[in-house]
DNA sequence: TATGAATGAGCCTTCATTCAT
DNA sequence: CATGAATGAAGGCTCATTCAT
């Protein structure tokens, strides 16, 4: 009926990459649930059946999605890290700072609301294979570097790295997150760059060695 | 005509709160969008057709349930701070085990899976008000301790209390998020008494006012 | 969009009966995988939704079909041998007649097709259950009157009641079958009239007690 | 023109046997209707593009495995007779207990339950022309063994020989077809081999001259 | 006013058929 | 000629919403 496109391309090389992103891309926009197959299909520039070519259902679709995210962004996270060499306190900076970015970028922001929203609930398991490699990764990165710190003598080695990682970049996440949510210029709320600054404030300040009169060190 | 006015200004009373209740209860259990409207009235104790007696829709239902509660709990969160009076760091320490003994309930949890998950991306104008009106309040809170705190002393001056405040409490509460997901045990994770620590040392830490040479203090 | 009926009619009594007809009807006539629910539920007058308020699937359609339509069945099958007494020949005559009757009305012809066209080989279970209320207690009850008359003196004794109720009713179902498919006035076929009394005289005459010159009798 | 027309003429040789026998035993296993075409690819050892090459669309396939089968089995009916000579009983016998051991294998069945089942339905036209070109030629055959009987004063003169033998096949077939489908261990059935013994019992008893009063027989 | 039977739009999934390669 | 990627119509099922009772 449509004549849209009487003819088609045959891309067989190129489709699965390319419904996955359009997937994922769809899904985060517009939710899992409430995204119907053929609108994923269209934005990947093939029709409905072609899905299932390549994906048993749905639901197979976004695990796929996801662990080709979860992939990509395993390394580029663990990468990050390995370009920058500096004093324990400059690369928490470093790193900080460019998640802080990341996280503030719409991309992220749909990603999460799909993640937290729908799959959490939706897909449980997926969820925590997303956590665990994803989150929890980011976490033991943060961690590593904080002990780094504190077996140089940066940090004071009485600090709980694991906690303070977890914590920190539970904080910067979920500020982004609401952030992203109220709006920028929201005036009740602490502006996106002085968060920033408060974070690395109270980290770099609150795990400097305490340095008493001579005697004691840690 | 001024019957029908009456009518109209007492809606509000009338409606049976039951059903705002079960409203809100089923949703926050099994999600928004899964939730039958027949499971809703059946957990009211009414039938199906008299949901829409009270509620033009599905969405008016979660709307107004949710309006109510925000309404309800408003005061609360001031409240809790009354209840105590000490040492900025000690009022500090108090206010986020409150938080953090909260934020793990099952209740809390569910709560606010359901507004990060799926208001944020349904109801994006309810769910603002509600930050406004909740989180938002709670992060005044705390700055308002951490002011005091630099007032007297307590915490060092140059501090973003505002800053610090949303930073901590973010952190908090998605850490119990993350927590209620991915299972208290888990071995990769730090437990959670030890993330209240954490948080709880780096802020007192962090905020201590900076002992120079002798004298000075700031 | 459609006006064809604004307005319905509450008859929840009547919907499961009606619907169960109907169903039947229309997967006889056009079988049960071709068949699409909603021509059932316009069959019945009602709509593609009300068919779930009372079936859980149509599988579910079909099967309790079925049941109801065995359960029918049932007792007018025994019921037709009590309204006749006689000689166990005559008896013959009249069931065999009547089932041949029966089993060349186009009804009858259309649910056989069903039955083992699609339903022996889709849903097994129901087919052999229909074999046993249905088919078996057929055999029954003409094996009874053939034991009868055997235990009368009326048919030999060393004949197989069994093998003979079972074959002949057989025989006539699937002549009757047959003659539906090609057609009665079929010039190479015998025509139905004289396949019953072919039946007839077989069975009659090959049950006669053969007697023999005044001493074997058996 | 002229080779236009050649094609088409040996287009029946050229088309890959291989796709019509596996089509038809495809058919014969998982139903016409529930086989994809795919799967018929696969066992003919070519791709789904293929048999558009050869067929039409699936009826088209069907249609042409089924002819190709009634054209290769027409012969193999009346060549059953011929490897047989002896008295009319005998013949009888003989005939009858093959049909009932072919009739029993599991290839048999199939293939009828595919006729019955969906052909019947889906297309009735072949369906006759198959009847007309095997059902009724075994019909024919055993009609004309009575025939030979009674002529031959070993079966008596007044029978129905076409109705008789009609009947006799039909009730054959129909008991083997059930028993496939109930199993043959079923309690509630006769065995397969006491179905035949009753069937040869009461044709030839059925079928014995009637011996009056000293010599007239008829 | 409460009830729950009835509606029908919507969406996932299958598969016969087409057609670029 | 063969292949198999791509198409899209079709149908089962769900559930928010309506409305006769």
């Amino acid at each position: 009926m449509r004549l849209k496109k009487l003819k088609w391309e045959r891309k067989a090389e190129e489709r699965p990459g390319a419904l996955l992103h359009a997937a994922l891309d769809v899904f985060c926009r517009q939710g899992y649930r409430a995204t119907r197959l053929e609108v994923v299909a269209d934005a990947a520039g093939v029709s409905k059946g072609t899905v299932y070519r390549y994906f048993r259902n749905k639901e197979d679709l976004l695990k796929q999605a996801l662990e080709e995210r979860v992939r990509i962004k395993l390394g580029a996270t663990e990468a990050a890290l390995q370009e920058f060499s500096g004093a324990p306190a400059e690369k928490l900076r470093f790193i900080l700072t460019g998640y802080w970015t990341r996280a503030q970028e719409a991309d992220f922001m749909r990603f999460h609301r799909l993640m937290f929203g729908e799959i959490a609930r939706e897909l449980p398991l997926l969820f925590q294979y997303w956590i665990q490699n994803g989150t929890v990764r980011g976490w033991k990165l943060l961690e590593g570097i904080i002990r780094e710190g504190q077996e140089s003598g940066a940090f004071r080695k009485n600090a709980d790295a694991q906690g303070v990682a977890q914590f920190a970049l539970s904080g910067l996440f979920h500020q982004a997150y609401l952030q992203a949510h109220i709006g920028t210029k929201n005036r009740s709320a602490c502006p996106p760059d002085r968060i920033l600054q408060s974070v690395l404030d109270l980290l770099i300040t609150g795990l400097k060695p305490i340095k008493l009169a001579g005697k004691k060190h840690d």
